[in-house]
RNA sequence: CGGGCCGUAGCGCAGUCUGGUAGCGCGACUGGUUUGGGACCAGUAGGUCGGAGGUUCGAAUCCUCUCGGCCCGACCA
């Protein structure tokens, strides 16, 4: 290939709208062009990187017996009503819909698990044909709240989504273990630094997840790890054990104290001298909302400690939670903001308290009166027993739940997630095969995403220096340049020539740059696009000599001609 | 959707407060000189100032509405 006949177009400034430096990077490098807000162009470049990272994770996913299928990427609205999920994605907004000319409702697909599992039920009708493992590569369209950082959230983005179909429990732990090596052993192979995590299953739902996170300062999830046992979690799942609050001792009778304008623990730890957040219990009210209601429910936390709202959201098997407002706190306490407790609270008022507030004696609490908190409030005496689920957001630095030792904390790009889905899908939508008995069964099923386009800027916020992007072998757009510094010279234009073909014959991903641009520019650009080794044929072509730069490290070297096609190869690895 | 902010040439920005000839840098184009770190000289093209309405003798600038976009929060590959 000869850049010249490819449309390259850097620019020197960053664009204004991007913020991590993979984005400002893709941008600047040209890779991708916004048409609009979450949707981009592929330049040339870009979809080499994309179509070799998708052609890695095809070879991982055929290895383990998976099969490529493409799937409509317009579906009809009565596929979801039909699994329970249209009107749950469309009051998000996150669904794209449209009509046909018959005036039909139609989406853009968001995930497949609905067209997936209609197809598998149309031609699986014997436990006989299970296990199956579909997978498809393609757009996804998701109508994101705040599309942003460029290729990791957009609107419209490539996803690689696998489903697999089994007759059973067992069936499902090996087919989501496959999937798991090959997920792996595809991120081992395109270079980027990775953690497997334990995840909450979210929207999608079912028992088991993991995700995959690439490891970068600019991951909007947050994970807690502890080196020692290996333990790792998104902290929406994490779990930790926590030093003991000071015991509270015997029971002792209740006493109401006026406490004005004393609203947060803080206030409290100053009003009350002696009394620490440990020994607080602080009650957050929020507004839930199932299926077919909604609710405000008291959540009581230990005062030094925080809710996981996804915690929350699991324990009461809502749709959402957020946190009740001004108003409807004082109409479910009938006290203003920061008065809430769990004494005298309203009957209809559900009572929820994490584990951390069980068995712990003479706790201070509001009492839902204006101005007044108690002191020595004993769960189930003077109030009601609330229901106690584990609520706790866990923290860097408390004790990991296996080893004891620390845990610590970064931030992640979640670049893959598999699920155990079990038979949600297919109890919803009915979607059986015969077993042995001879009995309609529903298929067990696993589904697994990697996001294709999210990956290699993933691989950038990893791989990139203060002069551009330093792409990993396996994904760079080519593994090798053999660029002319004067391509009007005859002698320059002989020996990069021979060395291009020489690279072409010996395997070697690699593209011919003979672009007619100064030598400066042509540093700049190629140092921006980082192709991960680049031969320089220059002033000393005439002689037989050329430069050689392996992109990460930059480290330059001359030699001979004659030495290029071995010296390529050992930087490649190979 | 809530909170902050921005729309002026392909890109990055100034001009807006205090109304009066629409600017700068980069890029593009032409000609020439260059050819090892985003070259130099001379010249050229390119803008309904996001859109609509209003105030005014006069609006990029003031007012109203609207459409885009960005950032901070709740969703997700």
């Amino acid at each position: 290939m000869r850049l010249s006949q490819i449309l390259i177009s850097t620019l020197r400034d960053d664009p204004a709208d991007a913020e991590i430096p993979s984005h400002k990077l893709l941008a600047r490098a040209g890779f991708v062009v916004k048409i609009a807000a979450g949707v981009y162009t592929f330049a040339p470049l870009m979809w080499r990187v994309v179509k070799k990272f998708a052609q890695i994770v095809r070879e991982e996913l055929d290895r383990e017996g998976a099969n490529e299928v493409m799937l409509p990427i317009i579906q009809p609205k009565e596929l979801w009503v039909s699994s329970g999920r249209w009107d749950r994605y469309v009051t998000d907004g996150i669904m794209f819909t449209l009509k046909d000319r018959k005036g039909s409702e139609m989406c853009l697909g968001p995930t497949h698990e609905e067209v997936m599992t209609a197809y598998v039920n149309a031609q699986v009708n014997s436990y006989k044909q299970l296990p199956v493992n579909f997978y498809q590569i393609q757009d996804k369209f998701r109508d994101e709240i705040r599309p942003r950082f460029g290729l990791m959230r957009g609107r419209e983005f490539i996803m690689m989504d696998a489903y697999s179909f089994d007759a059973d429990q067992q069936g499902l732990d090996e087919a989501y273990a496959k999937m798991r090596r090959a997920y792996c052993r595809i991120f081992d192979r395109c270079g980027v630094d990775y953690t497997v995590v334990q995840a909450d299953s979210g929207a999608i739902g079912g028992a088991g997840s993991e995700e995959f996170m690439v490891i970068a300062d600019s991951g909007e999830d947050s994970i807690l790890f502890c080196r020692d046992s290996g333990y790792a979690a998104n902290v929406e799942k994490a779990q930790s054990r926590l030093p003991a609050a000071p015991a509270g001792g015997e029971a002792k009778p209740l006493e109401k104290h006026a406490t004005p304008d004393v609203k947060t623990v803080a206030q409290l730890e100053a009003f009350f001298p002696g009394w620490v957040a440990g020994r607080m219990a602080k009650t957050v009210l929020y507004h839930v909302t199932w299926k077919s209601k909604e609710k405000v429910t008291a959540v009581m936390m230990r005062g030094d400690l925080e809710i996981n709202e996804v915690k929350l959201v699991n324990a009461l098997d809502a749709l959402t939670v957020r946190l009740a407002t001004e108003d409807e706190i004082k109409k479910a306490t009938g006290a203003e903001v920061g008065f809430a407790g769990p004494v005298g609270l309203p009957d209809d008022v559900p009572l929820l308290a994490d584990e951390s507030l069980h068995g712990v004696t003479n706790l201070l609490t509001g009492c839902n009166q204006t101005g007044y908190h108690c002191l020595n409030v004993n769960l189930g005496r003077d109030c009601r027993m609330p229901s106690f689920k584990e609520l706790r957001l866990a923290r860097a630095g408390e004790g990991c739940p296996v080893s004891g030792k620390p845990l610590e904390q970064a931030r992640g790009i979640e670049v893959g997630h598999i699920f155990k889905l079990g038979t949600k899908y297919s109890k919803a939508m009915a979607a059986t095969f015969m077993d042995q008995g001879g009995k309609p069964t529903p298929f067990v099923m696993g589904c697994y995403g990697i996001g294709v386009s999210r990956t290699p800027a993933a691989a950038i916020e990893q791989h990139f220096d203060d002069k551009g992007m330093v792409w990993p072998v396996a994904i760079a757009p080519f593994e090798c340049v053999v660029a002319m510094l004067d391509p009007k010279r005859d002698e320059q234009q002989a020996l990069a020539q021979q060395l291009y073909a020489q690279l072409q014959k010996a395997s070697v991903d690699v593209c011919l740059d003979d672009r007619a641009m100064s030598p400066g520019a042509k540093f700049k650009d190629l140092e921006l696009i980082g192709v991960p080794v680049q031969v320089f044929v220059g002033r000393k072509a005439g002689e037989g000599q050329v430069e050689f730069l392996v992109r990460k490290g930059m480290q330059k070297s001359e030699c001979q001609a004659g030495e290029v096609a071995a010296k390529v190869l050992a930087a490649l690895g190979r």
